[in-house]
DNA sequence: ATTTCACCGGACATTCGCATCCGTTGATAC
DNA sequence: GTATCAACGGATGCGAATGTCCGGTGAAAT
């Protein structure tokens, strides 16, 4: 027992940080919970495979940022602060990772846009707003669903 | 003047390592240059505002993939193994970090798949599926260019 | 042949994301 | 009031990604 469990693999193009996949699995826990309930960090820890010191650091970061809620003492832990439709991924990836990407050049230019583009300017908006988008446009209500969209 | 440049930024959902960045920028140069016609470390990183010493390296590792070629002395450096259109961007990335993202489940589970699925599968899948169709179909070929596709 | 040039490749330094630890605070149970 | 519980938040450690350095190798110019 005790046994380590799949913490995050490292050296890969991974689309979202180790935080960020940390977050969606806990607040994936929590959305299939009664709502209102309150789980603990050393629960959540559990369910999801997370290392406990670093999942409570990463939950502490979403109560400041209004996505859940805690409670201190007996019966304590945390829940969503709001109906799972209503949290959207990109406030999660705005709260552990803060997420400047929406003007962001590939080459490094301060100013690059479809006036002005880098090489790279039209590949790469591309990926970048395919993924924007997927993250204003998916909330906790989609996870553990059969996709349908 | 030296001015540091561009270096990579911190702490954001970033899409892409900065080394695959770093690799793309210079063969987003590459790809404009005369077929055949070599340049050298010291010009792409001025062109790309890569720190030179590390560029040099990931240059390394695209001629040992095959993606790039070589020459020493006097006019050596690097160009383009293939026709633009014939590099596509996930053997650049494959180059550069190595991705095993095709089947990573984002709770960490050995084994899940649309049979038996976490929380995650679905939404998870959605965006891992578009952005390796990105890197499978997207080309040096298309970059510098008004994104027609 | 010698010099110069530019890639090669490994050793080394730095930075930052990830992870752990521990004392503090506030709420509940008794 | 006291004890217990669980979140809070800062201090610290670790390892991988990033970045630097330098001697070696092979090709071209003279």
């Amino acid at each position: 027992m005790a046994r380590p469990l799949p913490q995050v693999s490292t050296h890969s193009s991974r689309l979202l940080t180790g935080t960020a996949e940390y977050a969606l699995r806990a607040l994936a826990e929590l959305a299939v919970c009664a709502p209102g309930e309150m789980v603990r960090t050393v629960d959540l820890a559990k369910r999801t495979g997370v290392p406990e010191a670093y999942l409570a650091k990463v939950l502490r970061r979403l109560v400041s940022h209004d996505v859940l809620r805690a409670t201190k003492g007996h019966g304590g832990g945390f829940a969503l602060a709001r109906p799972p439709d209503r949290i959207r991924f990109v406030e999660v990836l705005e709260a552990v990772d803060s997420m400047p990407l929406a003007n962001r050049c590939a080459f490094g230019r301060p100013s690059c846009s479809s006036h002005d583009p880098c090489p790279l300017h039209p590949v790469w908006t591309q990926l970048k707003d395919t993924f924007l988008e997927w993250a204003r446009n998916t909330t906790l209500a989609d996870v553990g669903r059969p996709l349908v969209r």
